[in-house]
DNA sequence: AAATTATTAGGAATTATTCCTAAAAAGTAT
DNA sequence: ATACTTTTTAGGAATAATTCCTAATAATTT
């Protein structure tokens, strides 16, 4: 894994980010500081970054993938009507990652909740 | 909604599935049955089927959804060695729904273990 | 049975992501 | 520093999963 300008700058966006990016707003952050960098360096570095461990990526479907600076095990809400993601505490997830469960191995555990969020029921 | 052959087909096709199938394995099941229903077909009713609670959908990325006749809240263990998809027990699932977290209200919650299965881990 | 409305098959379109390739950059050895 | 080797990049093509579109058909209501 070299050292590159790319890869280097898009941790600094992931890491400077308090929302939860898709790989195109990423994209467009990184492109402030690189503006010659491509979208498939983008994804590329983001999986790397991800494999690594030095980011998390999160599973949401109905649109894009999300990535999230905090690498420690938390829970996240999205919400149906305007699709933001945000982090929710979560106890539960803190143990279990190298325990085995009915004979599987746990290697990562991702929780989601899915409902409507408190700006959204307001309006 | 109306009651076609390819709905109830669909329907019967999930409920008589003891594993995770994706929508083009359903897809192929139900032509068994319907030679002629269409892909664009068994994804709508999967969707409908979903959304009114009959079925569940599991989001599980790095390929295609799944679904499960199980409507029940529980966890869901994914192989990244063979993809394949287990039924967890899961206590954590099964109040909530209808609470309310940070402000967010639930409508639903998926647990995700991510990890190596038993079988593959043996090979 | 006729009229109305929802659903279908089939294929095109879309979306998110990955893959491909020659050129450039990074790291290593001279 | 300079030459060499390896990795990464930009840019665009390709892929995969899913959704959308439309005229025809089937289900329900009148």
């Amino acid at each position: 894994m070299r050292n590159t300008r790319q890869r280097e700058t898009v941790l600094k966006v992931v890491n400077e980010s308090c929302d939860h990016p898709t790989a195109e707003t990423i994209y467009e952050r990184t492109r402030l500081i690189l503006p010659s960098i491509s979208l498939g360096t983008v994804y590329r570095n983001l999986k790397q970054l991800s494999d690594m461990g030095a980011i998390r990526e999160i599973i949401i479907a109905n649109g894009s993938d999300r990535y999230d600076k905090t690498v420690r095990l938390h829970a996240h809400f999205s919400c149906r009507e305007c699709g933001e993601v945000f982090d929710i505490p979560c106890e539960f997830t803190d143990n279990g990652i190298g325990a085995t469960i009915c004979g599987n191995e746990i290697e990562n555990v991702e929780v989601l909740y899915r409902g409507i969020c408190n700006n959204c029921k307001l309006k």
